[in-house]
DNA sequence: TTCTTCACGCTTTTT
DNA sequence: GCGTGAAGAA
């Protein structure tokens, strides 16, 4: 992104030249307002630093303050820093900031970027010591599903039983782990296809590079092994990089531990700010466990705590740090505001999910009329198919209302299909791209005939494009697929001449007109298809804002966020609890608190108390976005997949502290049936009087649905299906039965009744001493060791 | 080859 | 309840 690169490439007259010793030395008092920890952390530039930055403590001013420091001691030049983050957005901001501290000089922080772009940054320097070219092409999900299906269709292996998807999270979890082919634990080994799954691994990564292109993971893994392998390439990243500033460590995993342990080997100048307390991405390979070992790691690093919040009331800080007294594995942190106390925060049980977003909607009418805005609200869920409810409702509501993080621009089928009509004519050798597009739009093209252009290409060892050419002179492909495969390639061949005279963007016009797409879409009179011409009018928009197609292709590889507008509009903000890291609102909703939903079913199924503590940190998370206003709900009944269920409260809501939470009953939760306890809960809403409100009240003709669907013992039926032998499947924590493993005496933990010790043993059954409830509890399924 | 039907399975998400 | 993906029918 940035042009002037670096600094320490040019002589060192030049270098005093670029940069004249007049220079304005930057006004200290970017240093003014900061608190004492702050302006520590600021200050302590040299040697290993963890900055322990708690919810709203400020802690992306630290990182950028600290780099402008850095800058204005001149202990670095700009080029000389690097600077990475997670998301192309955080690295976004921190440039911007950056820029509003030390202005034109951020140009030059040319190292600042996500893990990923700073890796393909320095792969493509050193792409011929992994065996790749430098113009590699970077695959994302789609791609490399489809290539490991080829392989495991290839291999003889039944698709169906072992799933491309499940190879592509070995192979994920392996690389997050920094795991070669060859250093596959045993174990693991044994989990796809009795042991084949290292093969597969193998032939994966052997086809990337005859493809010359690399998968995310890669790009860290090849890294690391340059590093590891080449010691004056690293040597030559030591003295370049002396200082390293890390975001969001507590989201690191092995494989980008690995790659900054080596990189700060150099200089030992790396400051790493995080929160344990906010690590929310471990079932993507996050350690939380790289920031609780900081201190070893780097001996004789510095360690600040930020506890001061600057964003939320008394009462909101409290529940939230009260909340996560609950998990045992942190570091500990105490945050305290000086602000007043404000509201407590309000709890409410609710009937449905319905009445939830109808109350939701309520509020923030009510919110809204008080003089405040829109955009000042958040509703906030676990899963996004808990959004659909709250937008059917603002749409009748006339609550104008957006919602963050939905389906990815560049991850949709039109866009991705312009794409891969761009990739080939960029290069014949995008096999991916040609498996694509050969038949989309319809060229009578199927998959036979795709399957004999792919056995003869394997043989010649050579791209299908040009395999594909030399069978159409053969005449070895016949009938319909004969034609649309001669027109494909007479295409491919006109465009790519085109493409050297004619701007991009018109090229991309040209070709979906010409290929037949535009037309396919038009003819199309589903809903769906006009959206999907605007996106591809979009695209070839977005196009124009680059140079040259390549530049535009290697972004998009990267950078697979489109640029959204309009974020001045008032509307309120949808989004998944995950999507809320870093961002704050006046008015917090925070709806869907129940048993199963949140903490989720699954997360607790697979992972235990691990994960029962990653959904509590998602809690904590949700809790601290709030600056004035905070509202929590669950419901009695829940249509989770069109199956009406009742559920239970979230037992983080127990967890709450009492005196600063006001719990409502909202609407006749009291008189739930199915044996509900009316937990408190008393008051009675308008909407249990009205039930022809619409919703789903007693009466209600989805009520009533849902009564008819219920069996005796009042759960919805469930059609379960045989497990099919072999199929895999991750441990669930249903599924073990107790008694194993464990000992008399030993401390555990349950899943429902949480800690407690183990006083008797009987087979399976376990007598345990819950510390919590205080009572004594025969258990056989649900426990593990604490 | 393409159209139709049935079964499955289904957090969270970035790069 | 909905979209995907594979097997069978035209």
């Amino acid at each position: 992104m940035s042009h002037s690169d670096d600094f320490d490439n040019l002589p060192i007259s030049q270098r005093a030249m670029a940069r004249p010793p007049s220079a304005p030395m930057l006004d200290a008092n970017y240093l003014e307002g900061l608190n004492t920890e702050q302006r520590d952390a600021v200050e302590t530039t040299d040697g290993a630093l963890l900055v322990l930055a708690g919810a709203g403590t400020g802690k992306t001013r630290v990182l950028t303050t600290r780099l402008a420091h850095i800058l204005n001691q001149r202990k670095a030049w700009a080029s000389q820093t690097l600077t990475v983050t997670f998301t192309n957005k955080a690295a976004r901001e921190m440039r911007e900031r950056a820029e509003k501290l030390i202005g034109d000089e951020a140009q030059s922080l040319s190292w600042l970027g996500t893990f990923h772009s700073v890796s393909s940054k320095i792969l493509r320097r050193h792409a011929e010591l992994v065996g790749l070219e430098s113009n590699f092409t970077v695959i994302d999900t789609d791609d490399q599903l489809r290539l490991l299906k080829q392989i495991i269709e290839a291999e003889n292996i039944d698709t169906k039983r072992w799933t491309p998807r499940f190879m592509a999270g070995l192979i994920d979890s392996w690389k997050n782990r920094a795991v070669t082919p060859d250093r596959v634990p045993a174990g693991e080994a044994h989990e796809f296809a009795n042991g084949r799954g290292i093969e597969i691994y193998k032939t994966y990564q052997n086809r990337l590079k005859v493809l010359n292109a690399c998968d995310f993971g890669d790009l860290l893994m090849h890294c690391i092994a340059i590093f590891q392998n080449n010691p004056s390439v690293l040597a030559d990243y030591h003295s370049r990089f002396k200082y390293i500033l890390v975001d969001e460590y507590q989201d690191t995993n092995v494989a980008q531990y690995l790659w900054l342990r080596l990189l700060a080997q150099g200089t030992g100048n790396i400051c790493c700010v995080g929160d344990d307390d906010q690590s929310i991405y471990g079932w993507r390979g996050a350690e939380v466990d790289n920031i609780l070992r900081f201190e070893k790691d780097f001996p004789g690093a510095k360690v600040i705590r930020l506890e001061r919040n600057y964003r939320s009331t008394a009462k909101i800080l409290a529940c939230a740090s009260h909340l996560i007294t609950s998990n045992q594995d942190r570091l500990g942190k105490t945050l305290h505001t000086e602000d007043e106390d404000g509201e407590p925060v309000k709890v409410r049980g609710i009937w449905d999910g319905e009445a939830e977003a109808r109350l939701i909607g309520e509020d923030i009418e009510s919110w809204r009329s008080s003089g405040r805005t829109y955009s000042e609200c958040a509703v906030m869920v676990r899963a996004s198919w808990q959004m659909r409810l709250f937008e059917e409702r603002f749409i009748m509501l006339g609550i104008p209302y957006k919602v963050i993080g939905g389906p990815r621009f560049f991850e949709r089928a039109e866009i991705r299909d312009a794409m891969a009509y761009l990739r080939l004519i960029r290069s014949e050798n995008d096999d991916l791209a040609f498996e694509r597009v050969v038949n989309q739009p319809k060229r009578g093209v199927g998959a036979a005939s795709i399957q004999k252009v792919q056995i003869v290409a394997r043989e010649m060892e050579r791209p299908l494009t040009v395999t594909a050419e030399i069978m159409m002179r053969g005449n070895e492909i016949r009938g319909k697929a004969q034609s649309g495969i001669r027109t494909f390639l007479n295409d491919l061949e006109r465009w790519r001449a085109q493409a050297r005279d004619i701007e991009h963007p018109r090229l991309m016009e040209i070709i979906l007109d010409e290929c037949g797409y535009t037309d396919m879409l038009k003819a199309d009179k589903t809903p769906q298809a006009q959206t999907r011409l605007e996106n591809l009018k979009e695209l070839v928009r977005a196009m124009g804002e680059f140079d040259s197609l390549n530049a535009f292709l290697e972004h998009v590889e990267l950078v697979m966020d489109a640029s959204q507008g309009n974020e001045s509009d008032d509307q309120v903000q949808i989004l998944t609890l995950h999507g809320a890291k870093g961002l704050e609102w006046p008015l917090v909703f925070l709806p869907g608190w129940e048993e199963e939903v949140f903490p989720s079913k699954r997360a607790l199924e697979e992972g235990g108390l691990k994960s029962l503590e990653e959904e509590r940190r998602l809690a904590y998370v949700g809790i601290t976005r709030a600056r004035e206003r905070c509202y929590i709900s669950f419901v009695a009944n829940r249509q989770i997949f069109g199956r009406w269920q009742s559920v239970m409260p979230s037992r983080f809501i127990d967890e709450l502290p009492p005196q600063h939470v006001d719990a409502v009953s909202e609407t006749g939760y009291s008189t739930a049936p199915d044996g509900m306890s009316n937990s408190g809960f008393n008051n009675v809403s308008r909407f249990d009087e009205e039930a022809s409100f619409g919703g789903s009240t007693y009466d209600s003709p989805g009520w009533k649905r849902a009564q008819a669907r219920r069996t005796s013992d009042g759960w919805p039926q469930k059609k379960r299906p045989p497990d099919i032998e072999g199929t895999p499947r991750k441990e669930k924590m249903s599924d073990k039965e107790s008694g194993a493993g464990l000992e008399l005496g030993q401390r555990v933990f349950h899943i429902k009744f949480g800690y407690g010790k183990i006083t008797q043993i009987d087979g399976t059954k376990l007598t345990v001493d819950f510390e919590k409830a205080g009572v004594k509890k025969v258990v056989e399924k649900f426990v593990e060791a604490a």
